[in-house]
DNA sequence: TGAGTCACG
DNA sequence: ACGTACGTGACTCAC
């Protein structure tokens, strides 16, 4: 049977460039509005199978409605040019892909689309209609039916007369008379005042339509609404007419002539490319998608070293700088094995097999030789693989991966191939392209592992003069310099080292957390009255919400929410609910951290090696992971005790933490230079106390412990880009109450308000904000026409410089004190940062003196408004030292 | 693979 | 009116 679809082509790029955040290609072509209207075209095209396709675009500005009332649309904000900058895009697309598009000066999209889904159903088709826009389903039949977005682009549901009947209570032509009745403020349609959806549907059911409602005034309930229908009677009709599509456009071309062929991947993948639609150009397999790219490579020349041959290759290495790249064969280079190296002076590139390169006494040499310069991406994976190797190297001179995480740090993707591409710098395929990925990952050898690593070297060596001068375009050379490059050796350092753990205290705590399992398990299926799967939101939401009847608090995208913050509003009226919070903190403990950190000792050690990452966060954190050991427990006692099994690694030594007390309110006081807050940390305050002194105008007795909890929620919402809602969320008041905080709060602390205000335009203004040592976010949202986006964007502005800063201060102090540790030759090691504490493992007797080392170095690494504290503790394990 | 949940600062 | 606290990583379920 012949199929028809229709697409409403502006609504769903409008759709389209409202939902997806301002994306531009590398020429600054805005194309957001194109994407999401491409996902939408190739999503309808796959899971519809049209036979014939049209795509209908409004027709300027002017349309016959207008005759009939000037202030149509009159109402609306100015198409923004970057919207509209976007329709010719779609258009050539269109071409591209063989689809008709047509407009019709006077005529709006929706009456091109009724016209022809009229005439369609009459000839036989079946026809699907694309749209954003509700006054469409008056053209809904029984062979017309309808998908409408529902959230984002792509997200729909499909209306027909029965599900216009279940949602509205509505036959689909009585579509027009309900938005006569209600009007709509976006079109500037005015209807019946007072009329809204409610109102009106009522009126729809028992009169059918705008006429049945006015030939029975008298009978309407209310006399309110009588009279409102009577003084309106005009607008409503006339409201009707305008929402009526006018199915009876002149059209110069016939069902015939929309017949869709299919497209040709060669005619539309130029353009996707063009628009640098990655994941579009995938779904299509068309040229210059990955897979096509790594057949259609250029050529590269390597010189593959043989065991035989290395002698002849010493004076290569006399070169500096050179390319160093080392392939491994899984990301975790603590236990992964090496595969080959690959070097490059730019013009030449050499690959090695690892066996070959172990061998060679030279390479060796050259690696620790610091006079060597080496570019490389990522340092801090290449010295830890080699140093497993028993390899020192040294003489990094430039890392590519943090240089890229530097100059744009939200860049979700710092792998090679995505910096190269985004210099225009090709020749390089994914990783993913050529290994393959999950069960279809393959390794390579030979000649193909040979010239995969070639590119590396090749593509690294070309980025470096480039990146580099990115970094002093945008003052990010210091922090490089002096910052990430030397921290990432620290990191390095602290990775190695790792931490030891008490295996046997592990296990043991694991066994006292399962009896106390199967006891909270008993009592859970007890109180539930039957056995189910507690660990599964969905079934554990089917118990508390259909079985028990509990009332439902939040939903979620897929159904009950059953959420800690939902959990602890249930646990007055049904015991179950603290149960289930208990279970789900032991089955954490159990899973995460004991389980968890079990697979991570290494046996032959007893310890465990995390991996920092220095080019994740987009603030200038560091993460971890493998395990993650930034996130061990410490709030609650019974999981903190986890920390008793992390132990020093020798003998008679001690754990020791140093922690930032407080430090991002003191870097707040510092960037505002607010007076008053200034003065609480000089004076040595207990800061939230002060607050609540402040906020709620009394004298430090009479602040009450929830007045205080109360302000340190103000500060933390502060610190977080604060909203009403936010604070209101997290202290479980009503908003106004939360905005009445934030008001006083600002009152109190004008130099803060002032900050925000001014960062935020400063944000603005530059699409970036920085932190105390020039690192940079990039906030392309900040001016946004998206409320959404653009809060995010201005919360972010607010947090970023006072988290970014901290983590600054809290790396050049780890730089620091790891030169001091060596330079002043302590036994001491830095284990562990977890963002404003660090973690020692110390002799017994330097625990007092490096107490106060450390104190020294952390406290002075940047020069505050306000000074920096340190509180230093230490134990026989990482508990006791608290 | 994505969503939900929860551990940390 | 909009619908949110900032930054992470690991585990489990259900598709």
């Amino acid at each position: 049977m012949d199929k028809l679809v229709l697409i409403d082509g502006n609504s769903i790029a409008y759709r389209a460039f409202f939902a997806l955040p301002l994306l531009q290609n590398n020429k600054g072509t805005y194309t957001n509005a194109v994407y999401g209207f491409a996902m939408m075209l190739m999503k309808v095209l796959e899971e519809e199978k049209p036979s014939h396709v049209l795509v209908a675009f409004d027709a300027g500005k002017m349309t016959f409605r207008h005759r009939d009332y000037k202030d149509y649309k009159g109402k609306r904000d100015k198409t923004p040019d970057e919207f509209s900058e976007q329709i010719p895009l779609m258009k050539e697309l269109l071409d591209r892909f063989g689809i008709r598009h047509f407009e019709l000066h006077q005529y709006e999209a929706d009456d091109i689309i009724g016209t022809l889904s009229r005439k369609a159903d009459q000839e036989g088709f079946s026809v699907t209609i694309v749209t954003g826009d509700k006054d469409l389903l008056q053209l809904v039949t029984d062979k017309v039916h309808l998908l409408m977005t529902k959230k984002g682009v792509t997200d729909t549901d499909r209306y027909d007369p029965k599900k216009i009947d279940e949602k509205y209570g509505l036959k689909p032509e009585q579509i027009i008379d309900l938005k006569g009745l209600m009007g709509d403020p976006s079109d500037n349609i005015p209807g019946i005042p007072g009329v809204g959806e409610k109102t009106a549907l009522k009126l729809l059911k028992q009169f059918e339509s705008v006429e049945g409602v006015l030939d029975n005034i008298e009978d309407l309930p209310g006399k309110k609404l009588k009279e409102k229908v009577a003084d309106n009677r005009r607008d409503a009709v006339l409201s009707k007419e305008l929402a009526t599509i006018m199915c009876e456009v002149p059209l110069d071309f016939s069902l015939d002539d929309l017949k869709y062929e299919g497209f040709s991947i060669d005619r539309v993948s130029p353009l996707l490319k063009e628009l640098e639609f990655k994941s579009l150009l995938e779904r299509i397999g068309g040229a210059g998608s990955s897979a096509d790219e790594a057949e259609e490579m250029e050529n590269i020349s390597v010189k593959r070293v043989q065991p035989d041959e290395t002698a002849e290759w010493e004076s290569f290495l006399q070169q500096s700088p050179l390319t160093l790249y080392l392939e491994m064969s899984s990301e975790n280079y603590h236990r992964a094995d090496l595969l080959g190296v690959a070097l490059s002076d730019g013009e030449q590139h050499l690959f090695l097999d690892w066996e070959t390169a172990a061998g060679w006494e030279a390479f060796a040499q050259w690696l620790q030789d610091p006079e060597r310069e080496k570019w490389c991406y990522d340092i801090k994976g290449n010295q830890v693989a080699l140093r497993r190797q028993g390899l020192s190297s040294d003489g990094y001179s430039f890392d590519v991966m943090l240089a890229s995480y530097l100059i744009n740090a939200s860049d979700s993707a710092h792998q090679l191939s995505d910096i190269a591409q985004r210099r225009q710098i090709g020749g390089l395929p994914e990783d993913e392209a050529v290994y393959g990925k999950g069960a279809k990952r393959r390794q390579l050898t030979g000649q193909e592992l040979a010239e995969h690593l070639a590119r590396k070297v090749h593509t690294i060596h070309q980025l470096k003069p480039i990146l580099e001068k990115e970094l002093q375009e945008n003052h990010l050379d210091a922090l490089f310099f002096e910052l990430e490059l030397p921290i990432t050796h620290v990191l390095a350092r602290m990775e190695l080292a790792g931490v030891q753990v008490d295996r046997e205290r592990l296990q043991q705590l694991g066994e006292e957390l399962r009896e106390h399992l199967e006891e909270l398990t008993a009592r859970i299926y007890e109180l539930a009255g039957t056995e189910f799967n507690i660990n599964s939101p969905k079934q554990l939401g089917e118990i508390l919400f259909d079985k028990l009847g509990l009332p439902v608090i939040k939903k979620t995208k897929t159904g009950y929410s059953t959420s800690a913050e939902v959990l602890e509003k249930l646990a007055p009226q049904h015991d179950i609910a603290e149960e289930i919070l208990h279970y789900r903190q032991v089955v954490k403990l159990i899973g995460t951290y004991v389980d968890g950190l079990l697979k991570e000792i290494y046996p032959s050690t007893g310890k465990i090696h995390t991996r920092f990452h220095q080019a994740i966060t987009a603030t200038g954190r560091l993460s971890s992971s493998d395990p993650n050991l930034q996130n061990i427990p410490v709030r609650l006692e019974e999981g903190r005790r986890l920390r008793q099994v992390f132990v020093p690694s020798e003998e008679n030594w001690l754990i020791l933490s140093a922690d930032y007390s407080q430090i991002e309110l003191r870097v707040l006081a510092h960037l505002s230079g607010d007076e008053k807050l200034i003065e609480a940390f000089q004076k040595g305050m207990d800061v939230h106390t002060k607050t609540a002194m402040d906020v709620f105008g009394v004298s430090a007795e009479e602040v009450t412990p929830l007045m205080r909890r109360q302000a340190k929620a103000v500060n933390f919402g502060i610190v977080y880009g604060i909203s009403d809602y936010g604070l209101s969320q997290n202290l479980n008041i009503p908003r106004k109450e939360a905005g009445e905080f934030i008001r006083r709060y600002f009152d109190s602390y004008p130099g803060v308000k002032q900050y925000m205000d001014d960062i935020i335009q400063k944000a603005k203004q530059d699409g970036y904000v920085s932190t105390m040592l020039h690192r940079r976010r990039q906030l392309p949202e900040i001016n946004s026409r998206n409320f959404n986006r653009r809060s995010f964007a201005e919360r972010t502005a607010m947090n970023t410089p006072i988290q970014g800063s901290a983590a600054d201060i809290i790396k050049k102090a780890m730089v620091q004190m790891d030169e001091v540790l060596r330079r002043e030759g302590w036994k001491a090691r830095l284990l562990l940062q977890v963002h404003d504490e660090l973690i020692f493992e110390v002799p017994e007797e330097e625990t007092d003196a490096l107490s106060e080392r450390v104190r020294r170095v952390m406290e002075g690494p940047v020069e505050l408004a306000v000074p920096l504290k340190v509180d230093v503790n230490t134990g026989r394990t990482w508990y006791e030292a608290k």
